[in-house]
DNA sequence: GCAATGACCCTGG
DNA sequence: CCCAGGGCCATTG
């Protein structure tokens, strides 16, 4: 695992319960401005194996970028239970749950 | 090695 | 707010 996934690991895994972060803002910190694409893949393939707040994560535009049949329902219920108030349209106000720095 | 593939992003319109 | 187009780049086949 090279040093850009590892900073991509450490991160998730800071943002605390009730706040979000996006795919962009997490490749700035990690190093490579131009890396959400590959923030996306690493989460889908090791959110699982390194027990990462996936659910925590969504796109610049404050909504859930993961496919209905991929489980967008259950990151949308996740982010409930968290106190994150999701629309139906799978959207989140990131002005209130954006976690920055 | 080359082409296709994304849980993306930014800019206009 | 929604849509289209172009850009990006590591991973896959």
């Amino acid at each position: 695992m090279n040093e850009f996934t590892a900073e991509v690991v450490e991160i998730i895994g800071s943002i605390p319960k009730g706040k979000v972060m996006t795919y962009g803002a997490i490749a700035r910190l990690a190093g490579n401005p131009k890396g959400s694409r590959q923030v996306s893949r690493i989460l889908h393939s090791m959110s699982r194996k390194y027990g990462l707040p996936w659910h925590r994560v969504i796109n610049s535009q404050g909504k859930i970028s993961l496919p209905i049949e991929m489980g967008a329902d259950e990151q949308r219920s996740r982010l409930l239970d968290e106190g994150i108030h999701v629309s139906d349209s799978y959207r989140v106000n990131l002005k209130e749950y954006l976690w920055v720095q």
